[in-house]
DNA sequence: CATGATGTATCAAATAATAATACGTTGTAG
DNA sequence: CTACAACGTATTATTATTTGATACATCATG
C-alpha cells in the first residue's frame, strides 16, 4: 500500500494501526472478511493482527460471532491524551463555568489538518449522539470553530486554509462555497467569534470563540452549540456571546519557557 | 519479553502498543530514550517504533525536544469506542438529565478486569482534574461503582472478586482491609447502591447504582460525585439518591436477540 | 446434501525487522 | 576551551519474523 520502504518504518506496526482505524462511527464491530475487506489488507495478515490486537487488550472478541470491536483500553488513550494536552487542564474548569453560566452544551475544540476533532464536550441538553461525545472529526471550513480559529490567521494562510481544507456536506444545509465562507470568516475576524446554522446538524446553532496563542493566533476554539428552535439570534447574541467570547479570552496558553511558541498539533 | 511465541502473534505490532501505553498520567511526553527506559524495548526498537507511529499520526513530535506525546487521534479511537458501546448512546441522554437534576457530576462506569474505566462524565463543578476526564482507571473494590456492581453478583461470584481483585490506594482515607469491602457490599445489596467517602479523591463523596442486565447482573453503574464539604449524607440520602437509582433503573440493556446476553466487556 | 462463506490452523520461503555500530549534535564539567 | 557524556539519527549485515498460500473446520443456505 503506501508504505514508505524505510529501514526506519515498520509495516506490521502501520498495517495493526490500519485495523484501529477501520473501526469507526459507521463500522463499530467487524468480523474478520469485514476487516479484509475495509483494511485491502491479506486475510492471513488480518487474522494475525487482529489476534494481536486481541492478544493486547485492544480488541474484544465476541465469543459467540466473532466479531471484533473496540476495547476500553481506547478510552485508556484518551485518558492520556487528556493527560497531555496543556489545554484540556487550562480550558476544562473555565468550561465547566460557562456550561452552568449559560445552560448549554460547551466544547473544546482543536484544529487537526483542515479538520475540527473536539476534545471534550460538556452537555447540557439531549442532543444527537454525535454531538454529545468526544473525539468527533468535522472539516473546519464547515464548523463555527474552524472558522474562529481562521479569522485569528493572517490573510494568507487564512487564503491558504480557504482554498486547500477539505469541505463535504454533513447536513443539507451545509454551506460548500468557499466563497461564502470566506466572507463567513471576515465576519468572525470583524466579531471576534463565528456564528453557523445546521452544519453540522439540522437546526442546531453553533457558536465560537478563537482561543489565542501569545501571539494572537489560534488552533483551538470554545464552542457553543443550541437549538435553533429555542434560540434566535438576538437572544444568542446578549446571553451567549459575551461569556463566550469571555471564556475564550481568558485562557492563557504559556508560551513554551525558552523556546518560540511551537505547538506539536496545528497546521 | 512476554511475546507468545505464537505464529499468530505479531510481535512488532506488540511493541509498537507499548509504547503507545507507556504515555499515561505521568508520562505525558517522552524522549526517544525516555521510551527505551520506560518500555523496556531496544533503542533501535523504540527508534523505528515511534517513527512509524510518528509517520502514521499516532504520535506527534516535537521539532525542537524531539519529543513525542500522544496525537488527536487517540481521541478519535475514543470516538470510534463511543459508537460501539451501546450502553453510551442509552445512558447519554440519561445521564445528561440526571446531571441537569441533581447540578453534580455525574459518570457512567464500566468494569474492566477489576477497574473501574469511566466511560463518559458530566461535571458539573470545578474538580480535580483527574474527576474530569474519561478513561480514568481505578481499582474497582476502591470505588462506588465497583461495589455497586458487585452487589448484583451472586455470592461465589462476588466472593472471588473480592478476594482477587487488586486493591491500592489513592488517598491517605483508601480502604484496603478486603473484609470491610466485603461489608460495604453487602450494604449495597440491601440499599441497592453504594456510597464511598475519599476513596478516589480526598473530600469527595461518590455514590453508585448499578446498571443491570436482563439477568440482573450489572458491568456498569452510574456514578455520581459530590463534595464532602458541601453535602452530608441526609442530603445525598434525600436528593441524590432517589434520582440516581431511578436513572439507573432506567437503562435498560437489550439482550441480543438470538443469543444469550453475552457481554464481551466484563470479565 | 451440496455449496459457499467464514473462521482457524500450518508451514516453507523470503521479506522485513533486528541490534550492533557509527556519526552528528548538544550540553556539562573539568 | 576542551573532553566527555547523553542523546537523536543513520547505516548495514544477519537472522528471525512475518508472510500468504494452502488446507481444514464450521456454519448457514438453498
Amino acid at each position: 500500500m503506501d508504505n514508505s520502504p524505510n529501514t526506519l518504518f515498520v509495516g506490521s506496526l502501520a498495517k495493526g494501526l490500519k485495523i484501529l482505524r477501520a473501526f469507526d462511527m459507521n463500522e463499530t464491530e467487524m468480523s474478520l472478511s469485514e476487516l479484509v475487506r475495509k483494511t485491502g489488507l491479506d486475510k492471513s495478515s488480518v487474522q494475525r493482527l487482529a489476534n494481536t490486537l486481541y492478544l493486547e487488550g485492544f480488541l474484544y472478541k465476541d465469543g459467540v460471532t466473532r466479531r471484533f470491536k473496540p476495547s476500553l483500553a481506547w478510552l485508556e488513550m484518551a485518558n492520556a491524551y487528556y493527560w497531555s494536552d496543556p489545554l484540556v487542564a487550562l480550558a476544562m474548569p473555565k468550561l465547566i463555568d460557562l456550561s452552568r453560566d449559560i445552560g448549554e452544551t460547551v466544547n473544546l475544540a482543536r484544529l487537526s489538518d483542515g479538520h475540527i476533532i473536539y476534545v471534550f464536550r460538556l452537555p447540557n441538553t439531549r442532543s444527537r449522539f454525535a454531538a454529545t461525545i468526544a473525539g468527533s472529526k468535522l472539516p473546519a471550513l464547515g464548523t463555527a470553530s474552524g472558522r474562529a480559529i481562521l479569522s485569528t490567521w493572517d490573510p494568507a494562510s487564512r487564503a491558504n486554509a480557504l482554498r486547500d481544507w477539505p469541505t463535504y456536506a454533513a447536513t443539507p444545509a451545509t454551506i460548500l462555497d468557499r466563497d461564502q465562507i470566506a466572507r463567513e470568516v471576515e465576519d468572525a475576524v470583524r466579531n471576534g467569534y463565528s456564528i453557523t446554522h445546521g452544519q453540522a446538524l439540522v437546526n442546531e446553532i453553533s457558536i465560537a470563540a478563537p482561543i489565542r496563542d501569545a501571539s494572537g493566533r489560534a488552533t483551538a476554539a470554545v464552542q457553543c452549540s443550541v437549538s435553533g428552535l429555542q434560540w434566535d439570534h438576538d437572544r444568542i447574541t446578549a446571553n451567549i456571546v459575551p461569556a463566550l467570547t469571555n471564556t475564550a479570552n481568558s485562557i492563557l496558553i504559556p508560551s513554551r519557557a525558552g523556546y518560540p511558541n511551537a505547538d506539536m498539533n496545528d497546521q
